[in-house]
DNA sequence: GTCGATATACAGATGGTCGATATATAAAGA
DNA sequence: TCTTTATATATCGACCATCTGTATATCGAC
């Protein structure tokens, strides 16, 4: 699962939007780093809900223009969730290394050109 | 930057490696979860190679085999680190909405059909 | 009339997947 | 011994999913 969809997803997992407020949601919770185009969003949007993961949750008329809220399916909950994890994992084995590269120093470079026994710190089978 | 570049650099965080070792570490990094092809980390490394995000370290001829060991560059490091960032903020953001659903219960899932005054939980602009 | 909110459509780029191929050595078997 | 098969390693090309960029349409407000 890519960014874009990734943030659909927890856009939608503080309730029901419909496709602009999602789009301005995903732009806040990535602190302006990720702004969806639209032929992304709705793209996307089709593509979840041919999936399961969203669905159509009601439309309403403001101002004579029809608005379209998604809400996240249980199924949608529960990729969010299972995405969210591997994630986390994947930063945690990434900081311990960055972390281990700069304390290291020459080591991590090349110029230790050893035999990296013990790679480690890869947290293994979970 | 998606997933499988981002476990290549990983990878290659804990050290210079060769290309089969990449795969097999990043097999470990994943917990099995992602299993790279020989296509996707030799294109992935040739790309990364030409944004200057990894560089040729030294080869060894290992029975008779060349081995290519590539490693992280400088900026390679900054930019993984950057990524590293990114991820864990989005991942905050998720489980904190997740947790608030299921917390929450009927009201998002659209039974509630409310406002959604206060979306927030966003970590706004950092 | 143009701007903002909202939605749709489509062409193009990027990156990933899959599968096939190649080479060298080691191991297995005829 | 000669051949086949397996393993480690690298390369290539066809295809596909997703994202980007951009254009277009509608309706009400300014």
């Amino acid at each position: 699962m890519q960014e874009p969809t990734f943030l659909i997803l927890t856009a939608l997992a503080a309730g029901p939007q419909h496709g602009y407020g999602v789009i301005t949601d995903v732009r806040e919770i990535s602190a302006g780093r990720v702004v969806l185009r639209a032929g992304t969003l709705y793209a996307a949007l089709d593509r979840l809900q041919a999936e399961g993961l969203i669905a159509d949750d009601r439309e309403e008329v403001v101002d004579g223009r029809v608005r379209r809220y998604y809400r996240l399916t249980d199924s949608g909950g529960a990729r969010l969730t299972a995405e969210t994890e591997r994630l986390r994992r994947h930063t945690e084995v990434a900081t311990t290394r960055l972390r281990a590269r700069l304390a290291g120093g020459a080591a991590f470079h090349g110029l230790a050109g050893g035999a990296l026994s013990g790679r480690g710190l890869a947290g293994g089978a979970a």
